[in-house]
DNA sequence: TGTCAAAAGTACACGGCGTTTCCTCAACGC
DNA sequence: GCGTTGAGGAAACGCCGTGTACTTTTGACA
């Protein structure tokens, strides 16, 4: 039903067929474009508590109306921005390890590493949204596309950290799949790769460093203190591709 | 001028003279508590952007005009609720460290991070306040009890982490004293201990690890992962308290 | 070219918020 | 006792937000 007497959800695209875009399909896509365009912005402004559909409306010179055409409630804006980025954070963190050949496995975190602080200093407020605090009011679904990027965050940090350290590294603290939430172990298992507890363990920690730093750069508490964030952060994940959790003497 | 036509900011107690409280002062005293308590019960139900002045009347039964007798404006409310809750925070972790003997510097390292957690957990939307997201539209003041606070955090930690590592450590990265803000330096250098760059920012880093697990789990994204987010940091905060950045073996 | 559905405009209901003005009344200090 | 002072109530102002009927325009397609 809501298929049908609903607004699409913004970027489900075209008609049941396959064929090409029509031209209202085509504006369609623009005027969505664009209404997301304009909450990015208002989100960087001012920060992703001032995402407002009548803000974009007027921005736009349309009435607030018409906005629920394109997006049925401001939730589903929000979804649809938090879609958005997720996406685009882990295509970002994907691109970087890939742009390391993969003989190189401490190189590719290294990259990765550095491409999630570069990402979020680019998009400060797009690493709020996902990773501070919501939207007054808002409650993400559990499902869809954020969470299938989310999936693709971790895995991927996973990966990585199995390929540089070997299996059964030690790294402080004895795990055990029981450890882990079961539906992170059936995403997990579903890796082509073996990992043990203890690289996942790790992989969780080397997360949580650099999510740490990232963190109190982007909201500011490293501004009042140190000149330099990057290297301090070089120093942190340069640790982190050498031995587990060692740091290289200079 | 302000501080005789305006309300007093709340917690600024009492006549210019040291006489013990009268009668009205300690009503005032009990009304701003009373104020502010449910100004952090608000906030722990529906997160920071929730303290309203009218939402705290309607739980008080009084009407909105009343609570400008406590505080000018919302923003000195929730300055208030900062500094109350900055001070909080530090007194715990203060507290945690000097529970362990002076003569155990990585015992007392190891129960600051812990009780950096302890108290998140304890304080989730406090933590949230401080290191998250602003409340929309409320800009902090740069100084007052809130920054000494932080300070208090901050040049603790670095002691701590310099008492365990010897001076000089390396740390990965090579850092000099224009690394790190003027202002901070003016703090750091007050402090008797004699500290070096690299332990300075090894201490930020160590910073930095902590915050991170912390942020993930409080932000909920490590929940969907972990079952038991206590082992994993704990395995984290015994790998600082050995030498820099090492995981011991188990 | 005419019919139909989608898109957009108009107007409005409803509620929240911070803040202010005016006024009442009880407590305090003398 | 009595003027003064401060706490607090009532109501309003202005602004903001989401969401909803109803109406007009406009593109799509026969």
């Amino acid at each position: 039903m809501s298929a049908r007497t609903g607004p699409t959800t913004g970027t489900t695209a075209g008609p049941t067929t396959g064929q090409p875009l029509s031209r209202r399909e085509r504006l369609r896509a623009e005027t969505t474009r664009e209404i997301t365009t304009i909450a990015m912005r208002q989100m960087a402004a001012e920060g992703p508590g001032a995402i407002s559909l009548r803000g974009i409306a007027r921005e736009m010179g349309m009435t607030a109306r018409a906005i629920y055409s394109y997006f049925a409630t401001r939730d589903d804006l929000v979804t649809a921005l938090v879609d958005e980025i997720s996406a685009s954070l882990a295509d970002a963190l994907e691109k970087a390890r890939d742009a390391v050949p993969a003989t190189d496995p401490a190189g590719r975190l290294v990259a990765w590493g550095l491409a999630l602080r570069e990402w979020a200093l680019a998009n400060p407020e797009g690493f709020r949204l996902i990773y501070g605090d919501p939207v007054p009011g808002y409650t993400p679904p559990d499902d869809g596309p954020a969470a299938e990027a989310a999936r693709r965050i971790c895995c991927g940090l996973n990966r990585l950290v199995a390929e540089v350290h070997a299996p059964n590294t030690p790294v402080g603290g004895l795990f055990d799949w029981s450890d882990f939430a079961p539906s992170y172990l059936a995403k997990i298992q579903a890796d082509p790769l073996s990992l043990s507890p203890s690289v996942v363990a790790l992989a969780l920690r080397v997360w949580g460093r650099l999510h740490g730093l990232v963190t109190l750069e982007i909201y500011g508490h490293l501004r009042a203190v140190c000149n330099d964030p990057a290297t301090l952060y070089r120093a942190e994940i340069l640790g982190l591709a050498g031995s587990p959790g060692t740091v290289p003497t200079p």
